[in-house]
RNA sequence: GCACCCGUAGCUCAGCUGGAUAGAGCGGCAGCCUCCGAAGCUGUAGGUCAGAAGUUCGAAUCUUCUCGGGUGCACCA
C-alpha cells in the first residue's frame, strides 16, 4: 500500500513539473522524513529542481504544494527545512486501505531461469553451499507466482558436474585406495543404506583422503597424478566401468543433496548435468556458432599458437600480432577448456544454441516434479532453456569465469542475453579460528592471527549442512520440551525443526551478500535478539491474542474504526506499525532491483520489533474502550499477516505455538 | 603486477539511486513477569564513518590517491 500511494506521488508530480516548468525528470527521489511527525512521505524534488528554473528551493516548494494535496489519501502537505515537501497521510483512510490487503502488484511477463546449489556430488554439502542455496531459494519465491502477487515465471535449476574432477577423485579413492570394483562400490552403497549411513558424509573424509593421497608419496607423485587425470577421461567418455561408478556416486551423493535441501524447504524444478553437455554435444554447436559469430579464432602466433581463443572480457585488441590477453576455449590438443562448456550451457539457457537436452523424472515433490537431463528423454516434459532473463546464485570467486561467459555473449551480439544475465554473486561463509579449534582441527598460528579462515572440501575442513541443522534442531528442542511439556513429542520435534530452519535461514539472509560470513557456532545458534526466531516469536504472541480473545484475524481486519485513534502523538506508536507493515511489495521490489534477499530479512526483523514494541505499550485484551480495543486487535491481525507473507518469501515457518 | 570486494560503536553488521540529529543486534551497566508468553521490553554508556584531497547548497554514500584486509587472475579441471 505504501508503495501504490508513493506511485500515485511520483506519478503526479512528473506531471505537474512537466506542465509548470517544462522539464522531464528521470528519476524523482521520496525518501521517508526521520521523524514519523514529519510525515509519511519526504520529497527533496524542490531541492533538484531549484537551480535549473532560477528560483529559491522553497518558492519552488510552494508552487507544488497544492498540485499534491489532491492525491488519494494524502491529508496534508507541509514544506519543511531547506525546501522538503513533506506529505502527510490521512491516517484513518490509508488503514482502511491497508487493512483490505491492498497493494501494488510485484511481476511482469517472461521466463525466469534461477540457478543455484551446484554443489559438486562427491562429498557432503557444508555451510558455504548452505548460503548459495538459501540465497537462489529465497530469491526464486521473490519472483515466483503466489497468493501474494502475480509474479513471474520462474525454472529453478541446479547444476549438477557429475563427470568433473572432484567426482573423479572419490572414484579414484574407492577403486585405488579401497580397491573397490563396480560390484565393490555397489555393495558399499547397500552396507551404508543398511547401517543408516549417509554415503555423502563417507565420501567427504574419503575425498580428504585422496587429495592428501595424491601428494603423499614424492616418488608416487607423478603416476597418481596420471590416474586422476585417467580417471577423469574415463568418466567425461562414458560407456565403461569408471564412469559407471562415476554415475553411481554422484547419483546417490545428489539425492542426499536433495535431502538435505529439502529440509530446509528448498526445492528444485530441472538438474541439468554436465554428462549431458558433454554426450549431446553442446560445445560442438556452440563452437560452429561462435566461429560463424566471428568471436572465436584460431591464434597462428605467439604463447597460444593452435589454440581457439576469444578476446577477454574488458581488454584492448591490438592492432596487430597475437592477443596476448586472448581467453584459450581449446588447447592445442584440440580439448575444450571450463570456460567453452559454460558458453555452450548459456546459450542453451537463452534457447540460442538450437539444441535441447532430453529430460526425465528424478523425484518427486508434494507439489511438483524435479527433472534431470539425460540422452534420450521422455515426452512431455517441461522447457527450461528458453529463459528471457537467469539468475546464476555462484560466490564471488568466479566473477571472472562469469564475466567472460556474459562477454562471449556479448561479442556474439546477443547484447540482450548478456544484460539479463545476472551474476548473484555472493561472498563465502568461512570460520572463525575460534570455531576451527572448537570444531577439533588444528590450526596455524598465522591463521589463528586471521579473522576468518577458508572452509576446504579438499582438507575436509568445514561444518556439514546437515550435521548443522541437527544441531540447531537439538538446541530448538530442550527450548521447546521446556515450555510445552503438554505437546506430543511429534510436534514438539515439528516446531523446533521449524525454530531451526528459521534460525538457520535468517542467519543466512541477515548478511547482505558482498559481506563475507565469519561462521560461529555461538551466533549461528542464537535465538534471541536479531534472529529468525525472534520474529517467529512475534508471530505466535500475535496469534496467542486472538486465541484468548475468542476473535478470527480476519473479522479484526475488517471490524476496523480507527476514527482518529490513529492521529497525533498518541496514535504514532500504533500508526508506526501499520506504516511498516504497508512496506511489503515495496521491500520485494527493492530486494528484486538489488538481488538482495538480505533487504527482505532487515525489514521483517523491523516489523518484528515494532510489533513487539506496541504489545508491551498496548495491552488488548484489557483494553476497555471497545472502539481502540478494535483497532489494536486490527494492528495486531495486520502486523501478524505481513509477518507471515515476508517470513515464507523468506522460507520460513511461522510455527503455531513455540 | 593487474582486476574485483571490504574497512562505520568493544564485537558482528545495516545504512536503497547523495539529503534533516549516522542505526540495529550481541556484549557491558541499571531496571521490568499478580497484568495478551521474559525466545520479550525499557533506560544507559559507546562512533574523527581507515586517512587525505576533490565534486556539491549538502558526502558514510560519488571521484582520485594513500594505508590496511580479502578474493581472483594457467592450454589445471
Amino acid at each position: 500500500m505504501y508503495r501504490k500511494i508513493q506511485l500515485d506521488l511520483l506519478r503526479q508530480i512528473a506531471a505537474v513539473v512537466e506542465k509548470k516548468y517544462g522539464i522531464e525528470l528521470p528519476q524523482v527521489a521520496v525518501e521517508q522524513p526521520p521523524k514519523l511527525e514529519f510525515g509519511e512521505y519526504a520529497l527533496p524534488v524542490a531541492l533538484q529542481l531549484a537551480k535549473r528554473v532560477k528560483k529559491a528551493p522553497r518558492a519552488v516548494a510552494e508552487e507544488l504544494r497544492p498540485e499534491l494535496e489532491s492525491i488519494d489519501g494524502v491529508a496534508s502537505v507541509e514544506i519543511a527545512g531547506p525546501g522538503y515537501l513533506n506529505i502527510k497521510l490521512d491516517r484513518g483512510v490509508v488503514a482502511d486501505r491497508i487493512a483490505t490487503g491492498e497493494h501494488a502488484d510485484v511481476g511482469g511477463p517472461g521466463f525466469r531461469l534461477v540457478e543455484h546449489t551446484s554443489i559438486n556430488p562427491n562429498k557432503a554439502a557444508h555451510i558455504g553451499h548452505l548460503r548459495n542455496a538459501i540465497l537462489g531459494d529465497t530469491f526464486q519465491r521473490l519472483l515466483r507466482k503466489d497468493e501474494y502477487k502475480s509474479g513471474y515465471d520462474v525454472g529453478v535449476q541446479n547444476y549438477i558436474d557429475n563427470t568433473g574432477v572432484q567426482v573423479a577423485d572419490v572414484v579414484v579413492g574407492l577403486v585405488a585406495l579401497e580397491g573397490r570394483t563396480l560390484a565393490g562400490v555397489k555393495s558399499l552403497l547397500e552396507e551404508l543404506a543398511a547401517r543408516n549411513e549417509r554415503v555423502d558424509f563417507y565420501m567427504w573424509d574419503l575425498y580428504a583422503r585422496v587429495s592428501q593421497w595424491y601428494t603423499a608419496d614424492e616418488a608416487e607423485k607423478e603416476a597418481r597424478k596420471k590416474l586422476r587425470l585417467d580417471t577423469l577421461h574415463a568418466i567425461e567418455h562414458g560407456g565403461n566401468e569408471t564412469a559407471e561408478v562415476a554415475d553411481l556416486i554422484a547419483t546417490a551423493v545428489l539425492r542426499r543433496h536433495l535431502e538435505t535441501m529439502e529440509r530446509l524447504g528448498i526445492e528444485y524444478d530441472f538438474l541439468p548435468r554436465e554428462s549431458e553437455i558433454l554426450h549431446l554435444k553442446f560445445w560442438e554447436a556452440a563452437r560452429a556458432l561462435m566461429i560463424e559469430k566471428g568471436v572465436l579464432y584460431q591464434e597462428t602466433e605467439g604463447k597460444n599458437k593452435g589454440c581457439w581463443v576469444m578476446r577477454r572480457a574488458g581488454s584492448e585488441f591490438p592492432t596487430e600480432g597475437p592477443d596476448g590477453d586472448a581467453k584459450v576455449i581449446v588447447r592445442s590438443n584440440g580439448t575444450v577448456t571450463y570456460v567453452g562448456k559454460d558458453i555452450a550451457y548459456h546459450l542453451w539457457k537463452f534457447g540460442l544454441l538450437g539444441k535441447d537436452f532430453g529430460y526425465k523424472p528424478f523425484h518427486q515433490y508434494p507439489n511438483h516434479m524435479c527433472w534431470i537431463s539425460t540422452e534420450d528423454g521422455e515426452e512431455p516434459h517441461p522447457y527450461f532453456g528458453r529463459a528471457d532473463a537467469i539468475y546464476n546464485v555462484i560466490d564471488s570467486r568466479q566473477n571472472d569465469p562469469q564475466s567472460n561467459v556474459i562477454q562471449a555473449l556479448r561479442g556474439m551480439g546477443y547484447e540482450d542475453a548478456a544484460d539479463r544475465y545476472t551474476h548473484l554473486n555472493y561472498e563465502m561463509v568461512a570460520l572463525t579460528p575460534r570455531c576451527a579449534i572448537e570444531l577439533g582441527y588444528t590450526v596455524s598460528e598465522e591463521d589463528q592471527q586471521r579473522a576468518y579462515i577458508e572452509v576446504s572440501g579438499r582438507k575436509g575442513f568445514g561444518v556439514k549442512a546437515d550435521d548443522l541443522l541437527d544441531k540447531l534442531i537439538a538446541a530448538a528442542k530442550v527450548e521447546v520440551d521446556a515450555r510445552h511439556p503438554e505437546l506430543d513429542e511429534a510436534d514438539r520435534f515439528e516446531t523446533a525443526r521449524k525454530i531451526a530452519v528459521g534460525a538457520l535461514r535468517y542467519f543466512m539472509l541477515k548478511y547482505s551478500r558482498n559481506t563475507v560470513i565469519a561462521f560461529d557456532f555461538r551466533d549461528a545458534l542464537s535465538f534471541e535478539g536479531e534472529t529468525g526466531p525472534y520474529v517467529q516469536y512475534a508471530i505466535v504472541r500475535a496469534a496467542n491474542i486472538f486465541r484468548k480473545a475468542g476473535v478470527e484475524e480476519q473479522d479484526a481486519v475488517t471490524d476496523l474504526a480507527a476514527g482518529d485513534l490513529l492521529e497525533g502523538e498518541n496514535g504514532a506508536s500504533i500508526w508506526e506499525v501499520w506504516l511498516t507493515a504497508s512496506k511489503l511489495t515495496m521491500v520485494i521490489e527493492q530486494a528484486i532491483q538489488n538481488a538482495e534477499p538480505a533487504i527482505l530479512a532487515k525489514y521483517v526483523f523491523q516489523l518484528a520489533q515494532q510489533f513487539n514494541n506496541f504489545y508491551h505499550k498496548h495491552h488488548i485484551l484489557t483494553e476497555t474502550d471497545e472502539a481502540k480495543k478494535k483497532l489494536l486487535l486490527a494492528t495486531a491481525a495486520v502486523a501478524k499477516r505481513e509477518m507471515v507473507r515476508a517470513l515464507s518469501l523468506l522460507g520460513i515457518e511461522a510455527p503455531e505455538v513455540m
